[in-house]
DNA sequence: CGACTGATCTATCTGTCAGATATATACTCC
DNA sequence: GGAGTATATATCTGACAGATAGATCAGTCG
């Protein structure tokens, strides 16, 4: 199948929620879905452009609060019934996976005895980062159930989030491990370097 | 930062096991990192193009092997010292982490009880692929120490496959949770529509 | 030998997307 | 009233995925 093409049922789907403008629909999309799913700012527009032409949202042009002629003109974008079952077809479809492309294990592999110190401070970032996200999950399924967010299914939801928990936790405990593999490997190579000194020193 | 620009490098990092033509760069590739990396075919050529613009690479052209002037062209592409050092040189930059984009959670996301029915089969074939995904990765974990393959550095090649090792058996556990939960929703989900037929029968 | 088949190999094209950037208005706190 | 921040619309560049094209080579079967 072909690239894509995913970001204007994305915004549609977010339409479900009532009428919004793009810069809200960007904001709502990240807070409930960015730990899974994240948009280009680039394709917003595009992307609400093309649900216009396709008579699946309407675009109802409104002035700023200021009313007077020189208000800010705000575009807020309305799901039609077409747009409707447009996205119902959509969602019935099989999902793509995206290809595999993770570049610190690509340099993790393409690496070797030399450049083994570098990766040791990429493992800690990631742990750092991995952790927060975990915390991060954790809350938002704690909260959600209590919180009156409008949304379709919460159990659909949670179990996204229960997704990224999982991967997550096991990213967090790849990092812990690999840390103390690498930790041994450069107390190793200092070893090494050292006796190599001894054996052929510089002065 | 700005998008990518790995393709290069990545290929630049193949040569260093030695020269080789495009095609069996990408073939290597895949079959040493296809589990975490993937190259698309579209790149290869633009890629190493650069290398050979950039001074990276030397482009040999070989005759078939029927020797002939109508035997087909080959190209090898062998890395000089510059591109030796350009490859050290990136890989001692931190690696960029690629934003998050599940389908699959999207569409749990985005979907309600009226989707709920789909979504069960997608859970069913992400689990297969994963289980399978996941005795590749070990199969791989175990025979690599034994095997003559031409790497740098066996522990860090293992480290990248155990971390593919763990988010599959992560993947694993999650689609297995899920697919008894979806189960229930299933079943409550006919009660419900049972219920409302018996309230206004068709007939 | 010649036709067929599948693997090898080089290559291009299209559309999608990420990330950066430009620009301007509205609100808020001091 | 000014500074700083949030809202909002929008464009541009280059990287990339996936499909496709087309040619040559090796093996097989009749």
């Amino acid at each position: 199948m072909r690239p894509g093409r995913t970001t204007p049922f994305a915004l549609l789907g977010m339409l479900r929620l009532g009428p919004q403008s793009g810069y809200a629909l960007r904001r709502e999309l990240s807070a409930a879905a960015g730990l899974f799913w994240s948009e280009s700012y680039g394709q917003i527009y595009p992307g609400l452009r093309e649900l216009t032409r396709r008579g699946w949202a309407k675009r109802r042009v409104e002035r700023g609060a200021g009313g007077g002629p020189r208000g800010r003109v705000r575009h807020r974008y309305e799901m039609t019934p077409k747009g409707a079952r447009a996205l119902q077809a959509w969602l019935a479809l099989p999902p793509r996976r995206s290809a595999p492309r993770d570049e610190l294990l690509l340099k993790l592999y393409l690496g070797d005895r030399d450049t083994v110190d570098a990766p040791s401070g990429w493992v800690r970032r990631l742990l750092l980062e991995e952790t927060d996200r975990l915390r991060q999950v954790r809350r938002m399924m704690e909260i959600l159930p209590r919180g009156t967010h409008a949304h379709r299914s919460l159990r659909h939801w949670l179990m996204a989030l229960e997704f990224v928990e999982r991967q997550s936790e096991a990213s967090v405990a790849w990092c812990q491990r690999t840390l103390s593999t690498l930790e041994l490997m450069q107390e190793a190579n200092a070893r090494r370097r050292t006796a190599l000194q001894r054996r052929s020193p510089m002065e």
